[in-house]
DNA sequence: CTGAGACTTGCGGATTTCGCAGCAATGGCG
DNA sequence: CGCCATTGCTGCGAAATCCGCAAGTCTCAG
């Protein structure tokens, strides 16, 4: 539903960028910060009014340049294992990360240059939920040439800061 | 802050998972479609008082079970460079994980196997910027003894919906 | 049995949200 | 230049929500 907004948003706005300007910045940085804080503080630590706060950040949603969402560590909400899995493309990349962006267990999909076409994050329950998906499900998509599996040992850091700094 | 003075209660929230029930988890859920969901709505939803809702909501949000933030599109907040950087590590991980942890250009720090012993997401607004970071800040690390990186061309997908499955 | 913990119901008061009526600045456009 | 539509902001009530608190129920463990 909306809970690819941010990603496809992304790509339709390009050639109509948004503009952010800098008190619209200073609002999703309060709301980096809490996601729920009331827009009469927001409008005191930005020097706007309550109202106008809240039109802006009506619109920032709409617009889908942000979303207000709770995140958690997967770990703690029941999956046990993550991966990052590199892959190796033949062929045409984009309508494999498209195959690759349908399924649910993948969290996380991106096209990069370097040694992998593209580079997905996947989140499973067990390891053989892990197994499944990377060795049956990934491997199984048109194109896919060879893949390369990373196993999370540990998350040490998980920021939504953007634009904070 | 709060009481966790709780000799039971510390112990059990030490090694992490506290384990969440199927309530708590169905709170995630709405909040993750929405993070400013009225705790009446979502009481309404998971079958709980408002109070009840309003409880749970900030036990999970005070042991750091899940956040309630805005995120954004880098691109549109003015991030135009991003990358995945592999990390061959000598010695000791850790303290090479909390280095990079402390860098605010460091997003997404992530131990694992494979044949990087940490992946890290890196955000920055420029090219110059970009291989600032990669080559004279990460290499700089005592412990990193070479780095492969994997700069972003498309983000094709991003979701937060660890737990809706 | 007793105490602790979690939930519910109910209740006010403070706070927040929300819709709407102005109002000022802006940018076409004849 | 005047007109008008648009945009973004403010101010203001009304409605909804948040929040703390108290009392009672239920379950579980010691």
């Amino acid at each position: 539903m909306h809970s690819e907004a941010v990603a496809s948003r992304s790509a339709d706005q390009r050639n109509g960028s948004p503009q952010l300007d800098a008190v619209s910045l200073a609002i999703i940085e309060q709301l980096q910060e809490d996601g729920r804080r009331p827009y009469a503080a927001i409008g005191k630590a930005v020097g706007l009014s309550e109202a106008a706060v809240r039109q802006r950040v009506q619109k920032l949603l709409d617009q889908g340049v942000m979303q207000i969402v709770a995140v958690t560590d997967p770990l703690t909400v029941g999956f046990r294992r993550q991966a990052m899995v590199g892959i190796h493309v033949e062929g045409d990349v984009e309508s494999v990360a498209d195959a690759l962006t349908a399924m649910s267990e993948c969290e996380y999909v991106v096209m990069t240059a370097g040694s992998f076409d593209l580079m997905v994050e996947i989140v499973c329950e067990d390891d053989d939920h892990l197994l499944d998906v990377i060795n049956r499900r990934i491997r199984a998509v048109p194109g896919v040439r060879s893949t390369e599996s990373f196993v999370y040992l540990k998350l040490k850091k998980q920021t939504y800061m953007w634009g904070t700094r």
